[in-house]
DNA sequence: CGTTAATCGAGACGGTACGTCCTGTCTTCGG
DNA sequence: CCGAAGACAGGACGTACCGTCTCGATTAACG
């Protein structure tokens, strides 16, 4: 009665063809300049694969980068939970999401694409959100401790951390700001602020 | 008297196909969704131009589009240099270069090759860099007033301001941020920090 | 046994395209002016066909009007091999290739082509010649019965045959000549020659 | 009253002009391969001429290549009166209009043109047609002195003549006969004919 | 001797076709 | 039924000419 799923006859796909069409995909964003620069010929040439192969498991080229992205995710990060200043560091260290170098210039690669195209939403749920709800977290324990304070905006913590971390560490946008580090020097200027305490302090309310 | 540049000879080059080119790409990188998905093709037809009347022009598609988009920045905003918040707040809040829409989605389209392509990098610094140095001077000066901390690191406070700017505002990061008055939050954060002014000590009590 | 040729893998080309494309080429020359007013993309529009899929079979326009032009070749006429002039004048009539008025319109056009273009000459070895070896043959038999004189120059005799039926029926070139009719009079008159059978002194006096 | 022609004012064109497009045309004919290889840009480029002072004197490249073949064409050749036979193969040995070959190389490519394109009527009247009309003039007097047979169709002995010298000297047709003395091989045979006299004749009625 | 007006070279203009490459689908084999 | 191989229709690429058009600079004859 149930009988959704039909059982399958003839010969089964081949999981090699899976891992070698991501591998393929993997490798040419990398190499490659941008995401449609990546032409499914030339996946399934490095593939050593038929063209109809991958169009039997991907309906397009978007869907296929999609699920090649989401293969590179790690595990989500754990925190120490000792202080929130070091959880936070550990977590922005971790936002390229392997040390893995390829890993880091895939994504840069795909980031705006995520917000014009509707299909690369999937690499959103997939991978960042999980890691922004780990750091909401941490960021409510740190209200609840008294660490931060209590009336702070989660969301907008959010950004202040996680922003300069994306435009500097994923766009590489500022040069001059050594890569090493950086998490460190965010956490503490975002948790202490720039302003001067002792100074005319007035001047800034 | 300096007569280095060669008299033109020939028909010269109609300004009014050059606007109607710049026009075309702005239309269809509004309209379209990435930026390779904009044809050449569809440049020309849009623009009642031939091709060769581009090609003429720019080497290919890529110098182009970088033109287009240059072309439309707005004069480097000015600050009223009364206090540094204010200046801060003023200059964030035109993050997305002009009130105009349009050139938001446009260079949301294009951030992605900004960093991949090298042909791109003539947008930055043509747009992006000037606006960037305006911010550098204000923070430079909240140093000298004692407005800011003397010991700060201006390539991390820009970092810090402009990087949730960015995500936010241009790659539209966090639908729960409301994008209204973002730009007074995050500056005053980043002034004042997110951290308990009166310790955890107390706050664990 | 051979086994020389490799085993085609991959889908097989289409019969049908082969004969769109054929057709279309023809009916593009018939209709059309010159040679090179033929374009690619006309004949790809008309045979329902990609341009590729032409560019697949022939690697340029020559060649494929020269495929075109001998895909219309009929077989080699048979003579009856009653009287030297019955079979003259029964191939004479015809160098028209068929009583289809297209391809004689079609090779008209083609004929400059013919010498100039190297390409061209497949359609001379694949057409022409056959039809002239079969001349002669026939003035060879003629010789050798008698019909023919015994010290003929076959190849003078056979310019003389066809030179006048191809710039007549193939070039067109004097309206005044009927074409109806036209072998008969052109192998009487080469056989029993123009001069005066009573020669010169008598026509004087 | 007349007032047909008016006086021309401004800058009278110029003959180096004239001459430089003409030569250009010829040279490029010559080389090239067909009469549409041959571009108009390109004829500019030779001549060391603007195209618009091109399509100032020719409407198009047809007119234009009409006007260049003209220009090549000698005097009307003038015949010695003495026999048939001698003015026939002096007229037959110049049916390659000059003895120079560039001229027979380019009427060579033209030929066939002459009958698709109406423009091409121009060259045929021009140059050919007076040719043959001291070819029946000949042949009317070689009827008149009884050289040649009373009831001769001027017409069809015009085509036997003229035809084979046409597909072998102009089109190249036969490599196996030699070019040189072919005039005379031809009159000969188609004076005196191809068939046997003595033998079986009645073979042939 | 200056005005006038057509011509000159140069080359940009809107188009059309070229031959190549890629997309997403299809069609054949052999496994 | 899956797999590779590759053909298919379609469409964009960047180039080359077409025949027309605009430039500033010549070059004569007219006034």
């Amino acid at each position: 009665m149930t009988g959704q799923e039909r059982k399958p006859v003839g010969r089964p796909r081949s999981a090699r063809a899976d891992e070698a069409i991501i591998d393929a995909v993997l490798e040419l964003l990398a190499t490659g300049n941008t995401a449609d620069a990546l032409s499914m010929e030339a996946v399934a040439a490095t593939a050593g694969v038929g063209k109809a192969t991958i169009y039997r498991r991907w309906p397009n080229k978007e869907a296929l980068i999609v699920d090649a992205v989401i293969s590179m995710k790690g595990p989500v990060p754990a925190v120490r939970g000792r202080s929130v200043r070091d959880d936070l560091v550990a977590l922005l260290t971790r936002v390229g999401l392997h040390t893995d170098g390829r890993a880091t210039r895939i994504i840069a690669c795909l980031l705006p694409e995520l917000q014009r195209n509707a299909a690369m939403h999937g690499c959103y749920q997939a991978i960042i959100e999980p890691r922004r709800e780990v750091m909401r977290e941490v960021l409510r324990r740190g209200v609840g401790t008294g660490e931060l304070r209590a009336d702070l905006d989660i969301e907008l913590a959010l950004a202040l951390l996680s922003g300069p971390m994306i435009t500097q560490n994923v766009l590489r946008w500022n040069p001059k700001l050594a890569a090493g580090g950086l998490a460190e020097r965010v956490v503490d200027a975002v948790l202490q602020g720039i302003a001067c305490r002792t100074g005319p302090a007035e001047a800034s309310s």
